[in-house]
DNA sequence: GGGCTCTATTAAAACGTTTTAGTTAAGAAC
DNA sequence: GTTCTTAACTAAAACGTTTTAATAGAGCCC
């Protein structure tokens, strides 16, 4: 490897105003077509920038942050990388801060609340301009507030909704998603079903149930409690696939007959679909199997994962809108409540559930 | 939402100094544990401290930066994200790089070479003190040098050799897991094999299949030519699956029996059990089917799939050490010749492999 | 010839740190 | 009584920009 340059400086705006002639103003606003570049001429213009092209002129972004107190920048924090959850989230909201001419730097904290703090405290002491949160596990939410609420900077959060602050959320529909999931496996025929309820610690858990009992209701449907299990609480982001497999045996260890099987969300419906197949039961031929979700591997199964679609990239692409737009009003905007937007979850069949047999 | 507050400006280290009745110096010193800090009493280190604490005092990162010329970040450049491939190497770069006390920010692609240059772009401004660049995607190099070697910062890159270039580079050995993969088939019995090489642009490709020969020539078996098909060239990082479906249709369609397949990777690998289950060709009693990676999915699967495994994570934390000790060593260190770090890949039994019927 | 308004350019301050090169006082060494 | 060392602290420069306020000439109007 060779050694840094003796020349290591990097070239300056001052640099380009030597060469060219002007000072440093000129070419500070020739090169940022500052409102002020108006009056200056075409020549020196192209004069300006030949110069800074010949020198390989870069600007330090730092410099200019710490200046204008504008750098670009939005922080993303998530929570755990390694969720499949996040990835289409992480593409939506990529997408929309680039339109934007953003950058959006991801930190991840890899399910470790001391290294979400870090990251968190770098974030903002980078003076980045806005932050989005993704919250895929159970979250305090305690020192988050107390953070970012000092730095009082324009921040959401994605999957969690948080009360007495001012944050807005971009969460899924929960109930809705619990309810079309089972009216999906009650269209099909099926009466017999069994649930896998989420961790009670997380609040998606209660709504989607919810939504559930909802449903039941509607149509007058008895839910058979030996036919419904808890995850357990402490589990993190991937541990979703081993929690189904528990889970679905312990169904089975019942032996009371089920048709169907609604789980909490992907992983979890995976592990049941590996259990039902381990002990013989085909799905979706002896049992159907429906998640939630819509995580990448979902359709790369055989049979294909039949679930409940959260719009996980749009769901980022609102997120990011959400903070370009708050930044664009700028501060003296002041019809930006404290909002939870709450987006539609869609029902997409796939290979894992059929009428009963 | 609530307004930016009227005192908007964040306190600084001069408020510190103020409050305290030191100069800004001594802030500065104490605060950092500076080697001067030394000759500061314990009295004055408190005292400063507690100013600071009672201020909420964070230090602008920008302006230390820019001072110091040191900001302990660690610039990550994905191609794609969404690429499962990408996941457990990012762990494995977070890991170490936050063991160091550094920050990795991540920077999205999206497949997009237009993306790739505005984010190398930015990253360099924020005048980032390392660059790991994971190529998950055929990566034509000459653009990526240009920029990075101007700004002559340690630099390495995961998953692609770059010939000709200061750079660092890790990657799997391909030729060795070539070679695993035929050489488990073989060992289970199996004779008539068809092979879904990788696209001809990717050189990981090319050196799979060197690898798949070389086991060939050793034991004396003869490929079948008529058993071997390409993925094409054009494909982004997540169009394996369907490729590996149309690969798998493709092999049917000869109608010349084979009992395993061995494909170019896990992706590939999942389109094929696909085409074959819904062929009613049973994996693994009928056929068996190896992979490359061991994505994430790849134990999720029924059939789970047996593979040849990268050591991704174990990949991310070397490409970070080698930055991190580089960055240690200073500009003086004259030692770090351009490397290319080979890591060894390693057959994972699963269950989509078995001695033929 | 005084007062406008444009045009073209710039000097210098500011952003919030770190670091260099002191300063001062006190004691020790010679 | 000079010099050295060490402790405790600081003034001021620097980092590389952006921005504010100013300058100065030119043209025009009365």
């Amino acid at each position: 490897m060779r050694m840094r340059k003796q020349n290591d400086r990097n070239t300056t705006l001052r640099d380009v105003a030597r060469l060219s002639g002007f000072s440093s103003a000129t070419v500070s606003i020739v090169l940022n077509q500052a409102p002020l570049a108006r009056y200056i001429p075409e020549q020196t213009r192209t004069h300006i920038e030949q110069a800074a092209k010949k020198l390989g002129y870069h600007p330090n972004l730092l410099a200019r942050s710490l200046r204008s107190k504008r750098n670009h920048v939005l922080g993303v924090l998530v929570f755990d990388l390694s969720d499949p959850f996040c990835t289409p989230i992480l593409k939506g909201i990529e997408n929309t801060v680039y339109q934007a001419s953003y950058l959006a730097v991801l930190a991840d904290a890899q399910s470790e609340w001391t290294r979400f703090e870090r990251h968190l405290e770098i974030l903002l002491g980078q003076r980045v301009e806005g932050l989005i949160v993704i919250a895929n596990w159970i979250l305090a939410d305690i020192n988050l507030l107390a953070d970012v609420e000092k730095h009082d900077i324009p921040t959401v959060i994605i999957g969690r909704e948080l009360q007495r602050a001012s944050i807005h959320s971009v969460l899924v529909d929960n109930e809705a998603g619990g309810f079309l999931a089972l009216q999906h496996l009650h269209a099909l025929g099926h009466r017999k079903i069994a649930f896998i309820r989420g961790p009670k610690l997380l609040p998606d858990s209660g709504r989607r149930w919810k939504g559930v009992r909802s449903f039941a209701r509607s149509v007058n449907l008895q839910i058979d409690a030996r036919l419904v299990v808890d995850l357990p609480d402490l589990r993190t982001p991937n541990s979703g696939f081993e929690a189904g497999i528990k889970a679905a045996e312990e169904l089975l260890r019942r032996r009371h007959p089920f048709t169907a099987i609604m789980a909490f969300d992907d992983m979890t419906a995976m592990g049941c679909i590996r259990t039902l197949t381990v002990a013989g039961i085909k799905v979706p031929e002896k049992c159907s199997v429906i998640g939630f979700d819509d995580v990448a591997p979902a359709s790369l199964m055989v049979p294909a994962l039949t679930t409940i679609r959260q719009p996980m990239e749009a769901m980022g692409d609102v997120a990011a809108a959400l903070i370009v737009d708050w930044l664009r009003a700028g501060p003296e905007s002041s019809d930006s409540e404290v909002k939870s937007r709450k987006m539609s979850p869609e029902l997409v069949v796939r290979e894992s559930t059929r009428p009963p047999a």
